[in-house]
DNA sequence: TGGCTTTGACCTAAG
DNA sequence: GCTTAGGTCAAAGCC
């Protein structure tokens, strides 16, 4: 990359054992001193934040790559106007993939030797977040049930493709190379910024519980704001890696605005930013994307959880009040949820997911929809009630892979896509097509790639996992890549007309591969049948 | 001092 | 009514 590239050292060493913040400012770098205290100051919430990640003392593994890769910023395009573009400060202009939500250069997630360490960062440092946008989003949409009727209605429920929610390209770059010596001592520290930060909103632990079927403790989580019935559910597997999330209820309230004061865990912690482009509490049906808690589906400035705290903007403090009234006052929630789930029917979901799609739904390309690095095979295709879209359903193809997924357009948004995922993938992903080792088309080790931001949304049922080690290939035959080139042309996307364009849509969905392969391969007649009944 | 996490106990629903 | 499991409460301790 030219001189404004930015760009990790190549050697391990330096860049595990550098902070963030250190990296910036150091010579490794073309960025001034200015970088790091700009994003610093834009940034907020909810996130794991590089100064929250003091490079551990483990012993580790040198990166196979060039972390470069992952955040590659184009010639022309200084790191101080990318910070300063409001390009980067809405998440309109980057979406995760709907099939591997991959953000290149969201959460740092590294691991910190201790707590203290985090903690020193903390006062050390101001901010610095890569927010992180979930990768997948999990409507718990009433799926599969011809087959398993879910118990989970109502819910909604948060994964990558990886089975692991709130992991980034960068993230998982940390933690492939430090899975291996410091993958159990995840620690506290980085646990406890994700809770706050992952999705912009404050949650408060209120229990945890190990849940029959999995080794996985359970978390669970209320939001902090008063009044606000919102609630999530967080697996973490033993090494601490998310890989679950499901999230009940609607937030009441905006995001809050993260300021580095709120990002202690303080007094000051009370004292919230709101967004107030609106400047006032919106009725949660109407600021959509934020109530869905993790998602910004439908992202724009103002609920964008990838938007950095935005000092810039106008806002307004308010002072949350005190805890304790936070609670539903008429019902308890275990009731709510049912009663939600129950009244609202099969696709009731409880969540805002179906009363309100355009929270889940996200206004995006759907070039990817489909791909998520792993084979499927159309056995099936039925409209369902209330969505006259047809609705799509797949099988891994992997012998004895007992995944499924479907895919429909949202009813009320055919641009935006939902897929809901059951099972759990048995395999690692396959190779892509064309390709003799999937392994080259990871995208940290594509080297001079550009930032990918592939946008797209993925929705799918909870227990969807996939092996954590595996790595979704890049498919770049089959959709051009979302780079920082393109965001600074955020009405110019060259991978997507479908901004603007229906047609585009279909299009592309078209051309993605496993529709056309779907198309070739035999289908599940029985299911089919029963489809047609 | 206040917010947060931890964790055992308790509650509730389902079978 | 019993058992089981999921969800929640709340005291204690940590930061």
């Amino acid at each position: 990359m030219e001189a404004s590239s930015f760009s990790f050292p190549t050697s391990s060493s330096s860049f595990m054992t550098t902070s963030f913040t250190d990296l910036l400012a150091s010579d490794h770098y073309p960025i001034s001193k200015g970088l790091g205290d700009r994003i610093a100051e834009r940034t907020g919430s909810g996130v794991p934040k590089f100064k929250s990640l003091p490079p551990p003392s483990l012993p580790l593994s040198p990166p196979p790559f060039s972390p470069s890769s992952y955040f590659a910023i184009p010639p022309g395009l200084s790191p101080t106007e990318l910070l300063d573009s409001p390009v980067l400060l809405s998440a309109s202009n980057i979406l995760p993939s709907p099939t591997t939500g991959s953000f290149p250069a969201q959460t740092f997630n590294w691991k910190s030797s201790s707590q203290q360490d985090v903690k020193q960062e903390d006062k050390n440092y101001s901010d610095f977040s890569f927010q992180p946008q979930n990768n997948h989003v999990s409507l718990g949409q009433q799926a599969w049930n011809y087959q398993e009727p879910t118990k989970q209605d109502g819910v909604l429920s948060v994964q990558n493709a990886n089975g692991r929610s709130e992991f980034n390209t960068m993230q998982s770059f940390m933690q492939n190379n430090n899975q291996t010596n410091s993958g159990n001592q995840y620690n506290q520290s980085t646990i406890r910024e994700q809770k706050r930060s992952e999705d912009g909103y404050n949650w408060r632990k209120y229990g945890q519980k190990q849940v029959k079927g999995t080794e996985n403790p359970r978390s669970y989580y209320k939001c902090t704001y008063p009044n606000c019935p919102t609630k999530k559910k967080v697996e973490r597997s033993l090494d601490g890696q998310i890989t679950e999330i499901v999230y009940n209820g609607n937030h009441n309230h905006p995001k809050p605005q993260s300021t580095r004061r709120s990002s202690s865990s303080t007094a000051s912690s009370a004292i919230q930013s709101y967004n107030t482009q609106t400047n006032e509490i919106p009725d949660h049906r109407s600021y959509g994307s934020n109530g869905t808690g993790q998602m910004d589906l439908v992202a724009t400035p103002e609920n964008s959880s990838i938007s950095f705290g935005d000092d810039d903007h106008e806002h307004t403090s308010q002072k949350s009040r005190s805890r304790g009234d936070d609670l539903d006052e008429e019902e308890p929630d275990s009731k709510r949820w049912k009663r939600e789930s129950e009244s609202e029917g099969i696709s009731a979901l409880g969540s805002r997911t179906v009363r309100e799609p355009r929270v889940v739904v996200q206004t995006t390309s759907d070039i990817d929809i489909l791909d998520d690095g792993y084979r499927w095979r159309k056995y099936g295709q039925k409209v369902v009630k209330g969505n006259p879209n047809p609705r799509s359903y797949y099988k891994c193809t992997s012998p004895g892979c007992p995944v499924r997924k479907h895919v429909e357009r949202a009813s009320q948004d055919i641009r935006s896509v939902i897929t809901t995922y059951e099972g759990k993938h048995n395999h690692d992903v396959p190779a892509a097509r064309g390709s003799g080792n999937h392994s080259i088309n990871r995208p940290m080790e594509q080297n001079n790639s550009s930032m990918t931001i592939r946008p797209s949304v993925t929705s799918h049922q909870s227990n969807y996992q996939i092996p954590q080690k595996s790595i979704r290939p890049q498919q770049p035959e089959m959709r051009a890549p979302f780079t920082l080139e393109m965001l600074q042309k955020p009405n110019n996307y060259g991978f997507s007309g479908y901004a603007n364009s229906e047609d585009s849509y279909e299009n592309q969905v078209q051309d993605n591969n496993v529709f056309s392969r779907a198309k070739d391969e035999p289908r599940d007649d029985m299911f089919m049948e029963s489809l047609l009944c």
